[in-house]
This record gives C-alpha cells, sequence and structure tokens, in this order.
RNA sequence: CGGGGUGUAGCGCAGUCCGGUCAGCGCAUCGGUUUUGGGAACCGAGGGUCGGAGGUUCAAAUCCUCUCACCCCGACCA
C-alpha cells in the first residue's frame, strides 16, 4: 500500500473528548472517527488491527473444536420475555419497533438467541458438546460512554456459548476456554491478569475477567503480592472470620443522644469513639425486598457481594420514604435494634470483631451504646459483604493484597442451566431424562483490546503495535522523492518485501523526512526501513526498530531478510 | 439520574461580561517559489446561515426564552 493512498490522516491536535493516551492516539493515527457519543468509525489502520485480533481468536478457538456462528444483531422482544430479562435489562436495552409496531431490540449480549438457536436442532446427549461463537456488533445504550472504543455504546465483541450434558463437562469447557484466553492475549502482546471476577446479573456462579494491567483501566483489581489471589474489587475477599467472641461483661444498651450527627464520623467524634465502634446500617431494596445490612464503622459496603451473596438481580439503596417505613426515623439514626418494621438483617463479618458497637437508635437524634450482635440482635446471616482494600491479608496465603487499575477485555462465565432451563433448551439425557444444556459464556472486547494494546505500548512519539496485531509491520521511508533513484530503489526493495509476505507499506507522499519519521512512529509500524540518497552510495538502508529504537545498517540486498527474521523472531515470542 | 462545562471553518481556539468593520487566529487543505535525514520558510487562495427555534432591538456570535447535541466528575453498568 502506497501512503499517499491510503485513507487516514494523522494529527496534530485532537478532539478535547479525547482524555486518556489511547483514545488520543486512535485519533491522531487516524484510527477511529466519531460518528455519535460511543458509536464509532473504524478506518482502515484500525480494522486491520482488528481483523489480526480476530485471526488469533478464530485460530485459538477453532483449534479448541469451537465453531464461529452469525446472530443478528435484531432481535425478537418474545425471546427476551421468555427469559425475564426484557423487563429488568434496563434503558441499556435498545428497543426498537418494525413497522408492524413489533418489539424488537439491538442485542447487548446473545444468550437469548443462541439458546434459542440451540434448542432448535438439540435432541440428543450424543450430540454434545458445542461450543459456539461469533463476532458481532453489540449495542449497549451505556450511560457514559467513555474512552473511545474502550466504552462505546455500539462495539464489535467475540460472544461464544458453550453447550454440555453435565455441570462437569461444562466445566471443562469453561477452563478450556479459561486457557484459550490466556493464550488469546498473550499472542497479542498483552501484558494481563486473569481475576476472579464478581457474575452479575448474567447468573452463573463462577466467572474470571482477563485484565489487561494499565492505570487508565476502569476497574479495580486487588492481587496478592505473594501467590496468584487475584480479584476484581467486586468480588475480593481477605482473610476474615467470625469470631465468636465473651460478651458477658459488656453493659446493657443505653441510648444517648446525638443531636444532628448522621455520618459514621460525625457520631464517633461526638461520642469521643473511634469509627471502628461505630455499627453502620443501610437499608437497601434487594429485588424488591427491603434488607438491613450492618457493617462496622471504618468499613464500606460491597453492593456486589450483597447481589450476589442474595442471589438477586438487583440492589439498590433505599429511599427517605422506605428509611421512614422501615426504621420509623431518617437516614442517620437507622441500627438494628427497635425497627419499626421486621425486615431480613445481614451483618458483615467486621460486625463479630467488636465486643459491641454503637448504632443508630432508631429514633432522630439519639444512638444506642452497648448494641451486642447475638445478643441484641440477631442477624439471618453473618457474611463478607464489605469493600476490601489494598494491605489486608490474602485469603489463600499469607500475603497481603496489592491494588492496581485493568481494562477487562475478556469475561469467561458458568452460567449452568438458567437460560437453557428457562428458556427449554433440553436433551435427551442417557437415562431418557430431557434435562436442560448445562451453559457456560465467553466474551472478548475486540476493540478495547486493541484500545487496551495501544495502552500499554505506546511513548511520547506514538503507537508502539505488537507485531501480531499491528495494522502493517513495516514501512518503507525513501527521503527524497524528488530523486528518481532513490524512489525507485525504496519501490523496489518494497515489491522484495511483500514478495517475502511482510505486510508493508511505502510512504510515497512528497514530504520532508522530518515529517515522515514522525508519521511513521505515530502510526507504530514495528519496523522502518529508511532509504536515502546516502543509502545509494554506502549500498546499505537503515532499518528501525520501532520498540526499541534501536537502527542498524544493513547491506539493501540482506535488508528484506533481516526483516523477514525479526518478524519471525518478534511473533515467537508469545506464540 | 445529580453536579459542572462546552457548542464559532475538518481539528484546536479567541471574540460573548460591555450588542454596532468580529467573521478572526493556529493547524490542516489548494496554488506558487525556495527548501529536502526528525512535523520547513515565504507569498497567495478557498472554506463558517457562530448547534437549532423563537423573541427583544434600528442592529444579535454577543441579551432573553425554549430546545438539541456533546464533554467532564459522580451514581449506574451482561
Amino acid at each position: 500500500m502506497k501512503v499517499s493512498q491510503m485513507f487516514f490522516q494523522t494529527l496534530k491536535e485532537v478532539p478535547k473528548e479525547a482524555q486518556i493516551e489511547s483514545h488520543r492516539l486512535l485519533y491522531r493515527a487516524g484510527m477511529i472517527q466519531k460518528l455519535a457519543s460511543g458509536v464509532y468509525n473504524y478506518l482502515p489502520l484500525a480494522l486491520r488491527s482488528i481483523r489480526k485480533i480476530e485471526d488469533i481468536i478464530r485460530e485459538e478457538l477453532n483449534k479448541r473444536g469451537c465453531q464461529e456462528v452469525l446472530m443478528p444483531s435484531v432481535q425478537p422482544a418474545e425471546l427476551w420475555q421468555e427469559s425475564g430479562r426484557w423487563n429488568y435489562y434496563g434503558p441499556e436495552l435498545l428497543r426498537i419497533k418494525d413497522r408492524k409496531g413489533g418489539d424488537f431490540c439491538l442485542g447487548p449480549t446473545h444468550e437469548e438467541v443462541i439458546t434459542d438457536m440451540v434448542r432448535k436442532n438439540l435432541r440428543s446427549y450424543k450430540q454434545l458438546p458445542y461450543n459456539l461463537y461469533q463476532f458481532q456488533s453489540k449495542f449497549r445504550d451505556e450511560v457514559r460512554p467513555r474512552f473511545g472504543l474502550m466504552r462505546g455504546r455500539e462495539f464489535i465483541m467475540k460472544d461464544g456459548y458453550s453447550f454440555d450434558i453435565s455441570e462437569e463437562k461444562s466445566k471443562e469447557n469453561y477452563w478450556k476456554m479459561y486457557e484459550a484466553y490466556n493464550a488469546i492475549f498473550r499472542r497479542c502482546g498483552l501484558k494481563f491478569k486473569p481475576v476472579d471476577a464478581a457474575t452479575g446479573a448474567i447468573g452463573g456462579d463462577m466467572s474470571h475477567e482477563f485484565q489487561v494491567l494499565a492505570d487508565a483501566g476502569e476497574d479495580t483489581i486487588l492481587s496478592c503480592n505473594c501467590c496468584d489471589y487475584a480479584a476484581n474489587l467486586e468480588k475480593a475477599t481477605s482473610r476474615y472470620s467470625e469470631i465468636v467472641r465473651d460478651t458477658s461483661d459488656v453493659p446493657p444498651m443505653k441510648d444517648v443522644s446525638t443531636p444532628n450527627q448522621k455520618s459514621v464520623e460525625e457520631v464517633a467524634a461526638f461520642l469521643g469513639k473511634t469509627t471502628k465502634e461505630i455499627m453502620k446500617s443501610m437499608i437497601y431494596i434487594v429485588d424488591n425486598e427491603p434488607v438491613l445490612v450492618v457493617i462496622r464503622g471504618d468499613l464500606e459496603i460491597n453492593e456486589a457481594k450483597l447481589q450476589a451473596f442474595c442471589h438477586a438481580n438487583a440492589v439498590e439503596l433505599a429511599d427517605d420514604a422506605t428509611l421512614e417505613e422501615i426504621s420509623g426515623t431518617e437516614h442517620g439514626f437507622i441500627g438494628p435494634v427497635g425497627l419499626k418494621k421486621e425486615v431480613r438483617i445481614l451483618a458483615d463479618y467486621s460486625v463479630t470483631t467488636m465486643d459491641s458497637l454503637t448504632a443508630g437508635a432508631n429514633k432522630s437524634g439519639f444512638h444506642t451504646e452497648n448494641v451486642v450482635i447475638g445478643r441484641d440482635f440477631t442477624p439471618a446471616a453473618v457474611a463478607d459483604l464489605r469493600v476490601t482494600t489494598a494491605g489486608e491479608a490474602c485469603p489463600k496465603c499469607s500475603g497481603t493484597l496489592e491494588e492496581c487499575r485493568g481494562i477487562e477485555v475478556g469475561q469467561v462465565f458458568f452460567l449452568g442451566t438458567k437460560y437453557s432451563s428457562r428458556m427449554h433448551c433440553e436433551f435427551i439425557a442417557e437415562n431418557g431424562e430431557s434435562v436442560p444444556a448445562v451453559m457456560g459464556c465467553y466474551g472478548i472486547g475486540v476493540g478495547r483490546t486493541m484500545q487496551a494494546a495501544i495502552e500499554q505500548n505506546h511513548d511520547e512519539f506514538g503507537i508502539i503495535w505488537p507485531m501480531a496485531i499491528a495494522p502493517y509491520e513495516a514501512i518503507v521511508l525513501p527521503l527524497q522523492m524528488n530523486k528518481p533513484e532513490v524512489v525507485e530503489a525504496a519501490f523496489k526493495f518494497y515489491e522484495s518485501l511483500k514478495a517475502l509476505g511482510i505486510e508493508a507499506v511505502i510512504d510515497d507522499r512528497d514530504e520532508r523526512a522530518g515529517f515522515k519519521f514522525n508519521d511513521a512512529d505515530l502510526v507504530g509500524y514495528p519496523i522502518q526501513i529508511i532509504f536515502g540518497a546516502k543509502s545509494l552510495t554506502t549500498g546499505n538502508v537503515e532499518i528501525k526498530i520501532r520498540r526499541t529504537n534501536e537502527k542498524v545498517e544493513v547491506r539493501i540486498e540482506d535488508a528484506a531478510q533481516f526483516v523477514a527474521d525479526f518478524k519471525k523472531k518478534e511473533m515467537a515470542v508469545n506464540a
């Protein structure tokens, strides 16, 4: 490809909305254009990289027995009503009507469609397992799209689904995909970490996310400095246990006046206590049922853990009217003892670590001292419901948890029969019974993976593509376009590169050397081959390796092979 | 959904408070001359119904009302 003919334009200045470096570089290197909020055109350079990532995914999945399919974006509401998600998926689901008024949506994910597709074929256990995947544009009407391809509303996703005869077989599939994902992201040249993840509303009870480590990431990861334990903050846990304490010498409960002291900090300061000695009480609405959660005052409640513990679809804080109805008072004075209306109480383990705590009295302006769990109130359960923080003890070894940021590029879920039983995706088992298939689902954000690679591989001059996903592998730079002998030699060399299977471009634009160098660095071609007037006199070309900035002089006749060898070496590193 | 902010040429911006040669600058684009190994210099040119609608006024990018879009922080997020 001649650079003069490429559909792209490098920029010195970028739209101000681009906040993180990878987003700026996508713009500056002429790879994307924005069409609407969270909706982008992929220009040729970006698409070439995306296609390479897709090819790597295809290869790793196909060799593990997966089969590629393609399902539609437009999905009938009936399927979503059948799975039960039409009602609670929320405004993120873009709903549309056809000319007859029929309800459809643009698919944010394809569990419903794949389950329907498979059930139409599935008869016998002898057919299983199936592991099907596709590359497809998903649409999610995100509240706040940002960071370019990182969180778009329309984005390219590889989504895969497995169907097995048993939980055991399904988990084999899960771990096979886990291995495939490790191979895929390694081959893409990424530094990443598989971490334990919350399953959220998609369901299931086991999940890992593949997190690319980057400060610009939206996710927080806690990982052990000693062993391989790593988890998303939503799921992360630390070493803890329920402590049974001798509380026989704790005096009886006593109400104290705490006018206008609402926050834990205010109450602690007012009573001359530490925040650890205060009990924080929060009322949540968990799938329409109010639940009181208590936790030690110096800690935070993790709503994702609460949701998982309750097997709920949705968790939100109760509004003021509900607080009043349940506690008889306002926010700030709520506690587990003396509620106006009985509700389920859940306690975080931390509440058991103190002999007694000071809690809201359920009377405006009052708190109760000496509240003892088990004596003065009994929770329905004691569980890990807190936000774990860096510095706490690893749950698996004697190490300490550390915090870092990550970009979630992939996630694998063990789904069980959540969709297959509700949608009757069943088969006749060996014993003659009709049973639902056991499912898993596996996603990779393809565009996000590309951007994550840029976020992790760039310098002040531009992108530094890993060889395996570079839009082109090499660029030939003739420096004097007014000297026909230079141009001719460069073109001849460019042809020889192509003959060796190198994906190359030649910058035939009538621009000055510095301009071409800067563009080449910005777009991030892994190898630059520089043809100047002096090359013709010395018989050498200069080859620059983008990543290391290493420059070597090579005989012109040996240069193409040099490039081919370098490529081969680079591709082998992560293969 | 709450808070903050921005819409003026393809991109980055000035002008808005205080209405009246304010339709301007830089980059990019086009033509010319000189340059030519790290984003060249000079000369010249093209390009904008100032987000949209309505209003006030002799006069609106500028003031008022309504609206749309976008961005940032937070909340939310298979």
